[in-house]
DNA sequence: AGGATAAAATACCGTGCGGTATAAAAATGA
DNA sequence: TCATTTTTATACCGCACGGTATTTTATCCT
């Protein structure tokens, strides 16, 4: 999972990986399965220890102002986000993944896509945000704003200048 | 140039760009050097092609809203970035290029981020954006918005939900 | 202790890559 | 017309990949 996430999942081969591990390569397989089976395999892992620390901060029920400023927070400032989130990056080369892969990032995608809409929906119904567009647009502009901030700290951009791009982005919501 | 547009260039082979072009591999060798050679190549005609347009839209000195406007009917509706934008998905995978082509990347970037800085500066000296943050901060911010819409293009999303979105985004310049 | 068994490490296979040497074909000059 | 030169096409090289067969090592169980 850390050799994924470090680096680009394209470009980090079964035999790095196993030379990292210091594991054999038929042992790696006869676990894994293969290189499908070890991608979904430090995916699964990667959604239960980082990307559920996303979903908490939208299920909190906090309201608007406190759970944007905590989404900005993990984007542009947890350290954890400093070479950037596996499944963005997995994500974004989804042609290249094996089928097990490719359908668990489809369904995480999916599953963030409805945990911005709900939480925009809780806030539209609180009075909090006027709600200009729909909701599912806004959960997905909301999604993809994120995403973008984590994507540029992994490209080495200034955490403080992602930051200040992030807040532009989300100070869409901001009720006047 | 349309074999890496229309696909991801790290997944083109210079076989199959042989193939496509007719043409034997001695030969491709021959006129650019390599695969750097060759991609530089396409990249230079690619920017004097197609991005020339962006650069003429953030010159044209049609004032804030027309040219914002113009930048979105580019991004979200222009034909040709119906398969995204070749330096947008060189630059995603900068590091699988090789030195020439890199360098033309960030050459390009540079001054991507000069013109869209230069545009809102005459539009902040016009009063036509009070101009909240720095006109650097926000540049950056407009090419990456830009960028963000064309990718999702590429990645098939729904045009009209790409318009919307990238009218969120840039609502920000919006003077109320 | 020692033979059956399970696990691990090494060596290997086919494939496609970027890149090049060699052979065939075409163009040139007198 | 025919030898020389230049261009083109074919065949090949080394390499690294994902994946596997084979051999070596370690673990049991009595």
């Amino acid at each position: 999972m850390t050799a994924y996430w470090h680096g680009d999942p394209a470009d980090v081969s079964l035999n790095a990986i196993c030379q990292m591990a210091g594991v054999s390569k038929p042992s790696l397989y006869r676990e894994f399965g293969g290189e499908d089976g070890l991608a979904r395999a430090a995916l699964d892992t990667y959604a239960e220890r980082v990307l559920s620390d996303i979903f908490v901060i939208l299920g909190a029920g906090q309201g608007l102002r406190p759970t944007l400023a905590a989404l900005i927070d993990f984007a542009a400032s947890d350290p954890r986000m400093e070479t950037g989130c596996l499944f963005y990056k997995m994500r974004a080369g989804k042609h290249r993944l094996g089928p097990q892969t490719r359908a668990r990032v489809e369904e995480i995608d999916a599953a963030a896509q409805t945990a911005y809409a709900a939480f925009l929906r809780s806030c539209r119904d609180a009075g909090e945000w006027p709600g200009g567009q729909s909701v599912d647009v806004m959960a997905k502009y909301l999604g993809e704003q994120i995403a973008l901030a984590i994507t540029q700290r992994a490209s080495g951009e200034d955490p403080a200048r992602i930051r200040d791009m992030l807040e532009v982005a989300l100070s869409v919501f901001a009720t006047p």
